[in-house]
DNA sequence: GCCTAGGTCCCGTAT
DNA sequence: ATACGGGGCCTAGGC
């Protein structure tokens, strides 16, 4: 790791250049000014900020406050350094889209490089996935005697989340939110509801299956005669948990 | 600013605390594990990560590759750090969600608090609302004799973004889109039309406005007796930059 | 390449 | 608090 304090700009080139050919990671705290030109435009004048350029040249500026990034550039795109007019500009161009950032630093007060060793694992459970896991063992937690018989189906645009066929035989396209169900959920079972009984199933039934629902979105779900089942996430995980060995799951509160 | 290299794990607590008092901007390069409890859980194992409180307590956790942080908390949570076990962990609540962060660092390489003075301004055109301010000054970029009467009208469920009137008097309601439009876009658009027809307008037009139109898309406009009207951003921007004294206008190239 | 949908999306805004 | 829609959204998965 390379850490200088208040370095000289001219410096700062050379320093950033050699860093990102060693694929390392370059943080420079500094201040600076923006300017961005690609799917919009945005300028941000003066101030001190954190640029960070990731091993991949993901380009991430933060300023002091705020959770979001104020400029950006994802991964992948060509990063240029340069010294001019006594300050330090670095630009960042996108391969794909047609997208610049320009950096101009008019002081660094750090610069730091380093080499970072990340091979850890990332596990995430709780999102959608995981809820359609959980149905697809048990597809009891919507209603009995329900199979399941497609997942992420296309039906017309997109895709169903599952289609299945209920203790009668009747086709049922089920919408899934792991959180709290909104109007748009409502059009979007509507939508593969509507594929369906337009290409000839004759009964076919829509349920939208989430923790919670707003009100309006229920309303609409009745009004267009969509039905509505409450899950619980924590009791799908406890059911993949039961039924997938991974470890991870152990670490479950 | 305040940098130490390798510090003791059991002084970061301390280094840690101080900064944020003080309303300092925090990084930690180090080796950490991760734990997030929420509206999802996920895991991360062992691995070298750039951690960045805020001002605000915002925090955020970025892996040495991706756009993309691994974990982080929006602003406004609270930070409390701990030293125990000979390691190094710093939590963070959500004060709103009922959301949970843990790193647990083994291995600080590089701790740095400073004070960053940010005053700077941002400034951001070219999204939806200067296409929308375009118009409103020169409603004939989609229509000869078009009036627009309401801007962002609750239409139902969601906001029209413009309710006109054609030359001949008849409603038009206008969907904008400053990018490429999907079905989603049509969709919004009959939804609004559709209102205006149910509550008593008879001859209703419904306009979607972007640079570019999904094959898509445009195929179910058309299908839905909708209309389509290309513009041109930069056409917009230069009209607004006409009207508009501001000064960053002049910053367009 | 286009298109669709999810995300711990975040965020602003209006009700 | 809830709800709705934008975002330079980003990212993954299909086709």
């Amino acid at each position: 790791m390379r850490v200088e304090l208040k370095p000289a700009l001219k410096e700062v080139t050379q320093f950033v250049r050699e860093g990102l050919n060693r694929k390392e990671v370059v943080i420079i705290i500094g201040n600076c000014e923006v300017r961005y030109e690609g799917r919009a435009y945005s300028r941000l004048s003066s101030g001190t900020r954190i640029l960070i350029i990731k091993e991949d040249r993901a380009l991430i500026l933060h300023r002091p406050k705020g959770f979001e990034p104020v400029n950006w550039q994802p991964s992948g795109s060509i990063i240029v350094t340069d010294y001019k007019g006594g300050k330090f500009i670095l630009r960042s161009f996108r391969r794909k889209v047609s997208e610049t950032i320009e950096v101009t630093f008019d002081r660094v007060d750090l610069i730091v490089s380093a080499r970072m060793l990340d091979e850890g694992e990332f596990l995430m459970y709780g999102n959608e996935e995981d809820l359609k896991r959980a149905i697809l063992i048990k597809p009891d937690l919507i209603e009995e005697g329900l199979r399941v018989i497609f997942e992420e189906r296309r039906s017309g645009s997109g895709y169903a989340d599952l289609c299945c066929l209920d203790a009668k035989g009747r086709l049922v396209i089920v919408e899934l939110k792991k959180e709290r169900a909104n109007r748009e959920a409502v059009i979007q079972l509507l939508k593969y509801v509507n594929y369906y009984k337009k290409n000839g199933s004759k009964a076919v039934r829509g349920i939208l299956v989430s923790p919670s629902i707003s009100k309006g979105a229920l309303k609409l779900l009745k009004e267009l005669g969509l039905e509505y089942r409450k899950i619980n996430l924590r009791k799908c995980l406890s059911i993949l948990k039961k039924f997938d060995s991974n470890a991870y799951w152990s670490l479950l509160r």
